[in-house]
DNA sequence: ACTTAGATTTCGCCG
DNA sequence: CGGCGAAGTCTAAGT
């Protein structure tokens, strides 16, 4: 990794147009090819840069960062449509040194994975081992259940034996009602689903998806991620005593 | 801003859990209290991180950066639902630091503001000033037509002097067409306004956002940013001889 | 302060 | 390789 501490101006010219005027900023070069533009303030978030795979053209008071145009993006035209959008000119990033006040790289040799846990996935995986948290007698039938606008996370069937689909959020937004009733409206045209219900089911709901959930009769249900796991108990102890 | 090399582990816990086995990493201390925790590949992106506002805790061999609990998130516990989420412990970063390679600071003083064109914002102003594109005989209105759940893009007239709404995205996913027909659901109870039509107008339209729109009697334009700024001339020469 | 919508979103999975 | 959905999304703007 190199780390160049240097007056420059940045000009990025691609999907958009941006200029970072003089001022003095980091460029962080990975070996990957990816380079980053980082001002002091404004974090996480580069001020400009571009991802791997690059061509780095050094000079003096110059760097220029190119990504070969027809690579990473759609260049082709298949379209005849209104807006082929043509040979999309290449990606590039323009950096004018102006003075550098440090120059130095880094060998770190391979940085071993991230290991996560808490996201969506688990959440899934966590509730297809417990479907009935999602309601009452609720049983598994399928992880993924396809349809052709896209996969309901867990279909399950409920005591009555009827049809439920299950959609699972971390952050449950009204997004995630319009999604469910997409399925829903799609599945009520599959001969037997035609009373399918859903059940909305996530870590936290937002207030405004919980009303309109309601309001078309999808059933809420906030689960705790740790409690599934078994880190920690309910907090209320059904069969106590 | 301060840029320390070290080999170090990393543990986040917050809103989920990940640990970064002991290697080679760089450490950005940004000034506003933002940290970053950078490998040498996987651009863009920190292999760990967190946003200002941070405490920043340092020790001899590790640094813990806390977020406020209670500040940036909800730690309210306000619902009395099946899963009151507890409480939501701090967000912290932990580094313990085996060996630094380096530790610099630079005072990087301000940087001037980041200047872009291309985005959303841009393609508005360019359809409002060539309203036909989106349809033959179209004539702007107004743009940012308000409505009671939030403005139409463009609002215009058609050649029979039909009222159309017209959003504008720079990638159309299948939310825009929700949105769209939130809009147009909202604007048939307004006197005037029951046969106001759709049409989405993007740079580039997704397949599945393509089918739902028109299977709603949605219009969708595909345009080209660079043809309406007069950048480059179309593919298909209309009128052509 | 909170909510909403945009992003050069980036990233990862699955077809 | 392309499409699609999630993200510790982040961030800026509006209410």
């Amino acid at each position: 990794m190199r780390l160049i501490v240097a007056r420059c101006e940045v000009r990025y010219t691609g999907r958009l147009t941006a200029v970072l005027p003089e001022a003095l900023r980091l460029l962080m070069i990975k070996s990957d090819g990816s380079v980053m533009v980082h001002a002091d303030t404004g974090g996480f978030k580069p001020s400009n840069w571009m991802t791997a795979p690059t061509v780095i053209e050094e000079e003096p008071g110059s760097i220029v960062v190119r990504k070969r145009a027809g690579t990473g993006r759609s260049a082709g035209r298949s379209s005849i449509g209104r807006a082929p959008h043509g040979p999309i000119s290449e990606d590039r990033l323009e950096i004018r040194v102006v003075e550098v006040v440090s120059d130095v790289t880094h060998d770190m040799g391979e940085a071993a994975a991230l290991e996560k846990e808490g996201v969506e996935r688990e959440l899934q995986e966590l509730l297809a081992d417990s479907p009935e948290t999602c309601g009452e007698g609720f049983r598994l039938v399928r992880r993924e259940w396809p349809t052709d606008i896209g996969p309901v996370d867990l279909m399950c069937r409920d005591s009555d034996d009827g049809w439920v689909a299950v959609e699972i959020k971390r952050v449950a937004t009204i997004d995630a009602v319009e999604q469910l009733t997409r399925y829903l409206e799609r599945l009520a045209d599959e001969p037997g689903f035609a009373s399918c219900r859903g059940v909305l089911a996530a870590a936290a709901i937002k207030p405004q998806a919980r009303v309109l959930a309601e309001s078309r009769g999808i059933d809420c249900v906030e689960v705790d991620p740790a409690v599934l796991r078994g880190d920690r108990e309910p907090d209320l102890t059904l069969f106590a005593g």
